[in-house]
DNA sequence: TCAATACTTGACTATTTTAGTCGGGTATAT
DNA sequence: ATATACCCGACTAAAATAGTCAAGTATTGA
């Protein structure tokens, strides 16, 4: 069970975003170089971002990308929801209305697993970006 | 973010295990074929349970293996353990002493992962195996 | 005794996912 | 004009996943 580093860099890209005033414009370039992520990779992401209304760009010299609302009404499951990462936890999908035994029923721990998501969907519907930006950069033990 | 097979065949066959009597070994064959589950496969994942004490086995006719402790004691975070099914939603590893950003700082979303990390293992420490058990196999809708 | 059952172990593999890169754009400020 | 910076689809190497396979060993029951 781990996170893609997509949604690492996106959720780090944003949250360096808001530590600076809203109005001017941030250039995937610096973000590249304050928070050691490729600049391409940090392209593709802010691609979806952007489909997804999270920011805004303006292209050009001087250019670059504006949060599109307030980092205190940015939740992380709209981050989550942009990047197209879902939790998932149970083995059946939804769509084809069989358990992941093939069978009609859900199977005996799909009822735990629905939980497990449900408990981890909620930790991200509460979490806004805005927790997170000025966060102290601690030394690593 | 998901989970794998692996520990989610682990804790269905546990599960499977933990709706018939203690002392009689249940056979690998019987739980494939009732949670559809590979037999192959449920003894690379036996192997691993067996290794961590979590089942002990009988070889032979009428063998299987049976629980070594009560469902109502066994924990899912043992069962995690057992297969080496870890959360990771930090980028970075303790041991390099590095954040994932390469710096000895770490990075602006450490803690949050961190939180979430303890989020979810909560929820495995505080979840038992009987607690799933007898759960109903309704219809997937 | 001996065949069938069932656990044991390590190696192997196809498929999928991840974590990016690459190339060739377009728009804008100075 | 030219440099900056966003735009977009396609591509790819490497890793992880989800198993299978081969070749056992131990035990029981007929
Ligand atoms: S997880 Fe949904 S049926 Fe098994
Ligand atoms: S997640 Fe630990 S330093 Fe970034």
């Amino acid at each position: 069970m781990k996170l893609n580093t997509k949604t690492r860099y996106a959720v780090m890209a944003l949250a360096d975003m808001s530590n600076f005033p809203r109005k001017k414009p941030v250039s995937l370039r610096d973000i590249s170089l304050r928070q050691s992520i490729s600049l391409l990779y940090l392209e593709q992401i802010f691609l979806k971002l952007k489909k997804n209304n999270l920011v805004k760009s303006i292209r050009g010299t001087n250019g670059g990308y504006i949060l599109n609302k307030d980092p205190k009404e940015i939740k992380l499951s709209e981050i989550f929801l942009a990047i197209d990462e879902k939790v998932k936890t149970v083995g059946c999908t939804k769509e084809s209305k069989k358990g992941c035994n093939g069978k009609s029923t859900k199977c005996i721990t799909h009822d735990l697993w629905d939980e497990l998501e449900l408990h981890i969907n909620t930790f991200f519907e509460k979490k806004k970006l805005s927790d997170l930006a000025k966060i102290n950069q601690n030394k690593i033990q």
